[in-house]
DNA sequence: CATGAATGAGATTTCATTCAT
DNA sequence: AATGAATGAAATCTCATTCAT
């Protein structure tokens, strides 16, 4: 009955091609001074074929939450979860991370994000509550397991998950924000080896010797 | 010299008010996305009277720049480098930054650039000349005095300081994105005190013993 | 001559489903507000197909009037041209009437040509040339027919005839425009026979008692 | 405290001139083929200041009726219901209506609300409900009255109340619609003198006598 | 000085029409 | 023959900026 004028992969493949140019888009100019007109032209595309994938500008933002940052999502979320201990789900955390963080398509959403937050409350809440705060939880929990077992001495998991984390939105916001083509990229890998070291050596910190 | 209908104090008064305006309505929507109307009506003002003080919507965005940002910065550089020992120069940043985040401009501020950073690569990369590495570099040379005169061992002096100012980004960005009105709010002075701790702990840690 | 991949009879009646369709959509949304798409849906086809049928929105709009105007206009201009005494005619006339209204078609165009009037002059004034004087006329000849034979005496009979026409279209704009699902539809059948009475009293009215 | 830059005269004299240029393009494109910028244009102005007037097309479309319908509709009703006698209220009637049609406004906006009635159902329901409606019913009760003093013996008031009317929306329609510049007009005084002779002539018509 | 009415360029979105499949 | 993906012109509506009052 229905006769296909294209291919569902020539679609998909369409769809992601209209997906990275948004992120470019948004990501340079910020969601609401983005115009539609340039996505399209970003991608080849007319603006009409546009609007025949996504209803809207809003839609085709949410579409790069889905499509970005949910994946990465489980997969630290698991990774925290699953790690035998303290030591070894930071190790593999902090190799994980510079990867992300280099790739560059998650940098370009938090920045987004953070620079729209206001205008998509429910969209930044939801990310909030779905990806940010799991992925704090998971760390808190992680670490209130090797307390338990002796492995480590953190006298506030909650707050030490943040200083975790305080890095890896750094670098995000280094990369999206301040790097120029022209300079050194910042040295991922090292900046989270050095991390590593200092979280490893927080664990079994002492409490006592407040400042 | 003509006499004055106004007082110069009247004005500059006036001024903040239109200011603090634009601060707000910026940080909400964004600068694209805020409307001179929306900043007159908040001040109490007219549209007319806010294009008498501000040439244009790019002029009252500088003007944010220079009175919310710059004095911060004399102040924490001119703290590093009078500060006689990394220790001390620790403590005081861990002590004066939560008051800072806490008073809640910077943050707005901190927000504003971010999501409006490529719509004004000259205003963020001043300010990241200006302002970013030159606090990451009096931190470089503290670090690096302080390893001369035997108080620490920093392997990387210009990786650790950004570690260091991690937290800070992190702390900004939680207050100006995800901090919501219902929520019981992040406890500044307790993270930068863990902060604080981790830091200290880490200026003598041996670099060897490597992941 | 090629053999047809589909028959003329299959092709007259998917032409007459689009006409169908275009009828409802026209009559719901106007000439310009109605989509080609929805038509198409309407009818369980594609728009690619609709236009295979007629080259272009406007063909279809003239396709209506085709099919559903003009061969209710023969019928009743024979039906007056033919009567042999206005008595008849007339009685003839407010018969026939309310079934055409009842029916639904003819108040639909008609209502769509109102509302598009200005947008198609030529039609319109097509229309009224083709169909609504040369009703008015055979009713008013009708009428000096009668007054010569003595039967009625009508002092102005093209004025008449405009008054015997009057209920016809109100009933239809009744109809198409005012006529809900939930209510009581208007009794044409008793309308026009009050109507009919009216018109009966008014053959032979003496003309000099004027107000 | 608030100074204006122009009065308020001046305002509502603008606002006039676009309500009149709105009336004539709605009437000549309908409401969806109506293009804001013509009717900025139409009445010298831009499009922006149309806007600070009107804040949506919409809006606009219901200021027309505003303005135009409800004004007449409450002298109608006034008129029938203070009648002391159903021949003096016919004849108030006769000669008010053709006054109303030849001004020509109303005309033009029965002619726009015939044509995007579907598309504006609550305000073509609610026109129906408090301007015809009441009109009918406002006749009616006057048939009533006038038959239980003797002075009239109409069968079905409720029928001979639309049949009052028809010619109304009858002369309404052809001016609105079928009437071209270059025609001799309707004689509209002729038209409702004529149709005033017929009703008179009906008021007492033996009801018995049905064809 | 201060106001807010006016402007028009530019944004999102829609849809008649075409044409490759 | 039939489909529906693609197009781009055109519509509504917004808003930074100007300027008469």
């Amino acid at each position: 009955m229905k006769k296909r004028a294209i291919s569902d992969d020539a679609k998909a493949e369409k769809k992601q091609r209209m997906l990275d140019a948004a992120l470019d888009e948004f990501y340079e100019k910020g969601f609401t001074a983005a115009r539609m007109d340039d996505i399209a032209a970003r991608c080849g595309l007319s603006k009409g074929t546009l609007y025949l994938y996504f209803n809207s500008k809003e839609t085709l933002f949410n579409g790069l939450i889905e499509t970005v940052a949910k994946p990465k999502q489980g997969h630290i979320v698991h990774m925290l979860q699953a790690a035998p201990s303290a030591h070894l789900a930071l190790t593999a955390l902090t190799e994980f991370v510079p990867q992300v963080i280099a790739e560059g398509r998650l940098p370009k959403l938090i920045k987004i994000l953070i620079g729209d937050c206001k205008a998509f409350p429910e969209i930044i809440q939801g990310y909030r509550k779905k990806v940010i705060e799991q992925a704090l939880a998971a760390l808190a929990e992680l670490f209130e397991r090797s307390n338990q077992s002796g492995e480590t001495r953190i006298a506030q998991p909650a707050l030490f998950a943040r200083l975790v984390v305080a890095p890896v939105v750094l670098s995000a916001i280094w990369q999206a924000v301040f790097a120029q083509d022209g300079d050194p990229p910042l040295d991922l890998k090292a900046l989270f080896v050095l991390h590593r070291q200092m979280l490893m050596n927080a664990l079994t910190m002492d409490p006592t010797e407040d400042a």
